[in-house]
DNA sequence: ACCTGAACACCGTTCAAGT
DNA sequence: ACCTGAACACCGTTCAAGT
């Protein structure tokens, strides 16, 4: 028998051999660039040159997938301490990082700098990949988003705040990132073709009689929405700083 | 021909035929009981004793389904007012509506225990649906949704702020009840029978060194979740009284 | 105007089998 | 240890057809 002329050779796989790692980075991939409807087993797969029922070895159900993706973009996200070393190797490089491991006091920061930083660029993350906002519903575990937590956590008891109040604030302030990304995201590109801005701006400006607030201050007009955010940023840790200074 | 006795009579829809309103409530009732999994076009017209593809007479697209189950569970937030004429007849009515229109001038309300009232039969409305969290990444255009913020935005604007802190305000309250919702709500049945609470916290009391501020303060313990909500409001709303006073 | 079944082009996931 | 194809039990949606 003439054996391995006639038989087609393996499809020689391109790169590197498959890998949870590969996985996410494909899946955030083919999300950012067709939104949560695009995200499918059999398109993940053909998109990394394998069998669609290969990643079943890796992985042990799409659920997991979208939990790493939406942990990995979290890890996007800056420590505004400058020390990225990510928990679990799990956040990507793809930033310069310039481990700031200056001699000066932890309690020397500033807290309410750090928690600035951290919520804007957390903030920015999410509505980098408008996705996630439409995953969100789940528990939050991966070790990025944890990271981030305790970070901001630990900046919010060098504010003085102590149990349980300090619980409550890092709640209310990731409450507060998390409910912007959901409310915003969803008007990015391309995840909805269907409701430009300006169509529910006419359906609301329709209804004035109803709606006479929000019409008069305009609700869905464009405006600065990191300005926006900022704004009630400041709302939320001046009420805090009521707290800390007695 | 025999005719008639040898055709099988029309299965005879039981209940009055379908409309819009009876597809929604269908579809409220079972994401209620099997969660977002649960809610499958086939499964809801079996629910309404009709054919998979009849729906689509009512209603253009799953997304259409969903959308309208969504804004339909806003309209049990009852507006602290008393003046519950729900925009459109989409909220359902089920608790009984004492109309206070008595005649005491609008501006008399105290508009914080109006913002607190609105914002807490939110965030309960959203925790009775907790699959709510999940459907929540896209655009709230709904008569409910709409109706309730029109409400939040007349009460800050009684505080006196005017724009741009008044949307800010608006948004950053809005916001700050959609997250603590999308937060919470994942830990509810029966959306996930996966992580009890208690597996993510021993995950996490697992990694003291690595999160040592979260696991010191309990951060995934339980604890009453309804105070922790109050209290990041009183955070916001005082943030706020500073810009009102001046 | 309203409802239907058949059919299309997909899904996620399992599993016995290959190397 | 890693990868595969075939197969199962589903999906959302279209459409010609019925009443």
């Amino acid at each position: 028998m003439t054996g391995v002329w006639l038989r087609p050779q393996r499809p020689s796989r391109s790169g590197p051999p498959l890998s949870r790692d590969r996985i996410v980075a494909a899946a955030v991939e083919l999300l950012d660039r067709e939104g949560v409807g695009g995200l499918t087993m059999r398109r993940l797969a053909e998109h990394l040159d394998a069998g669609s029922t290969t990643l079943y070895w890796h992985v042990a159900t799409k659920d997991d997938v979208v939990d790493l993706a939406l942990d990995h973009i979290f890890g996007e996200v800056r420590l505004p301490d400058g020390r990225d070393t990510d928990a679990g190797r799990d956040g990507d490089a793809g930033r310069d990082s310039d481990a700031g491991r200056d001699g000066y006091a932890e309690s020397d920061r500033d807290w309410r700098v750090d928690v600035e930083g951290l919520l804007l660029g957390w903030r920015a993350a999410m509505l980098r990949h408008p996705w996630s906002a439409a995953l969100l519903g789940r528990p939050m575990l991966g070790p990025n988003v944890l990271t981030r937590t305790e970070f901001l956590q630990a900046a919010l008891r060098r504010s003085g705040l102590v149990e349980p109040d300090l619980g409550a604030a890092t709640y209310a302030l990731a409450n507060y990132v998390i409910g912007s990304a959901v409310t915003l995201a969803p008007w990015q590109r391309p995840d909805s073709p269907e409701p430009p801005r300006e169509a529910a701006r006419e359906h609301l400006a329709a209804q004035r009689d109803r709606y006479p607030t929000l019409v008069d201050t305009g609700h869905l007009d464009d405006r600065d929405w990191e300005a926006t955010f900022r704004q009630g940023l400041t709302y939320l840790l001046d009420g805090l700083a009521v707290r800390t200074r007695d």
